[in-house]
DNA sequence: GATGAATGAGGTTTCATTCAT
DNA sequence: CATGAATGAAACCTCATTCAT
């Protein structure tokens, strides 16, 4: 885990919070630098360039929602009830964070994204995920999907609903997000009747 | 329909190219000249700006997906059928499509996004899509949820999917298509049983 | 005198109008083809350059302006009821062609303007104005001032009360117009009293 | 009054030097960068556009002219004697800031002009001036004139005669300044005889 | 005579990064 | 640690002029 100073989070603070109102390439580190209260000259004493700030402020920010996926989900549930709950954290967590949501999407599709390994995969919240689905695989339970498919049939789809969300275009009661959970888990399942 | 000429279309196809290769921002007005064998103040000569350049693509592929939908579709079809239909063709678009489907997701993650209408809902295709779902809501054969949702549920995972696909994380054959297409669109029923 | 064709006039015109409306380095080939109703490519048929469209433009309005001198004088004048005629003709002519006022205006202050001679000392109004300018120093009734400064002094003034009403800052009815005039001309005669 | 500090001091020197060379039209802000030893970049540093730097120097030389019209002149002359001596130091200005007075007249002359409001009606010189003018016109010793009229009558003809110099055309000695400053003060006076 | 697509140098402006203080 | 002036490459865009048709 990386240690952040309370400057280096001042400045990755200012850096999410800018890029969710202009954008990756809208944001420049003159920006930074005033909205953190500090000077250009200051920001390269703690980041070596643009593209470090961006990477590392997207490493902690997917550390956070990998955190944030296993709240109020314990162990012994049966897995399919352990699965409905973290897709009700994606979606409420990037509900709840809607700068976090803007800037990793700009992230993705920027030319920032394929040029590191993603972290994502180093997060412990998102190893458990990958534990749950490995051990259902081999159980038998649900389909032999590739990891990323199934990533995408939930999780994809609970950002993406997310994302409605925030942009204003739909709203959804906690039912209808029941309802969409569980029948989107649904599709992962062998159907055994 | 808007009447475009052979330069011109030379013109979109080689930022179409560059898009997929650089990102909307990593391509430059000189990058497309040179592509399309041309100076860069001719391209002037046929748009007004960089900015019309993207949007006019934009709105040519949207036209360009539009039809596919609707491609092997038949009205006569049960509309679970034919939704599951226009599924696989979203997903079989964008995977033969992958430059196509790296600039529409660029574009959507843009500033250019949103400073004009999405043309998007002046397709016929999607015109079509609106129709039959409305038709199906009236009929109570489908959830009464608000259309981006719905758009999300079926079309966004399809790309989603066919995203995977593009950048080789994951690859499906048609039988797990169909299989997901059938699952994600029965998301969408109501449970008459 | 130089044979301009009436398509020349066209250009020269659109010329005028434009450089009016945008000044002169707002005034682009394009623009005057277009409102000349002809192509870029045609203009460079009847002039060589640019240049040379605004040279041959300011020589045309001088001499269309020398000619406005003259006019309603008779030589038979008094030397000061002429020069008071010619300078009300000066005054009315530029408020009465305000185009051609705010082109030579641009002219006089661009780089266009020194890089040839001046055509207005050709111009068969501004030489009869010098003759008798040249007559009546000899006869001892006016100072003996640079044959600019009496133009400044006279013309000049006249030019630039036209361009204030131009610009409608003021206007002027003709008892005043009549008054400063007489004022103007009495500041070049030799007091004998 | 604006702080202007030295590095924009030298910038804007650079600017009217090069101005009173080439015009402002010709002048870029390459030459302005290279003229004031600097690069194009850190003239964003100090101004936002060329725009400003523009209008910021026009700002300052009309201070800078409406402080030298008050020179040598004191409230207990005669105002004729005033006012003369205002028409002698406005010529005298332009006399001995010859650049400065061609980059007014481009200034004048350009898209620049008429688009912020004139600073010149802000300066003390020429309020003081336009304050001794209205009592004048209140005492009834001058002619009921427009501002911009008597202006026109007095500074515009002592200016137009200082850009006859400025260009060589013809130099006045002091008695003949005189003279003329003497008639052009008295067409604005009420004759009383 | 006439067209209008094409060129390319050059304009203004932006911005990640450096460095003297 | 901290500042902010400075750099300079590169972006978008304009436009006088040419030339194949």
């Amino acid at each position: 885990m990386l240690k952040i100073t309370a400057r280096e989070q001042e400045i990755l603070q200012a850096t999410m919070d800018l890029v969710a109102e202009r954008g990756l390439l809208g944001t420049t580190i003159s920006q930074i630098a005033k909205r953190a209260k500090a000077s250009p000259g200051i920001i390269y004493h703690y980041f070596e360039s643009k593209d470090e700030i961006v990477h590392k402020l997207y490493a902690h920010l997917i550390n956070s929602f990998g955190d944030a996926l296993l709240a109020n989900v314990e162990s012994e549930q049966p897995w399919e009830d352990w699965l409905i709950q973290v897709w009700l954290n994606s979606y409420h967590y990037f509900v709840g964070h809607p700068k976090q949501a803007v800037f990793m999407e700009q992230y993705k599709n920027s030319a920032y994204h394929g040029r590191v390994d993603d972290p994502m995969y180093a997060n412990t919240g998102f190893q458990t995920l990958i534990d749950v689905i490995e051990r259902e695989l081999q159980n038998g339970t649900i389909k032999p999907l590739p990891l990323p498919v199934m990533y995408q049939l939930t999780i994809g789809t609970a950002i993406g609903l997310a994302k409605l969300h925030i942009e204003g275009e739909a709203t959804l009661d906690e039912q209808m997000l029941q309802d969409i959970a569980q029948s989107t888990i649904k599709t992962l399942k062998i159907a055994n009747d």
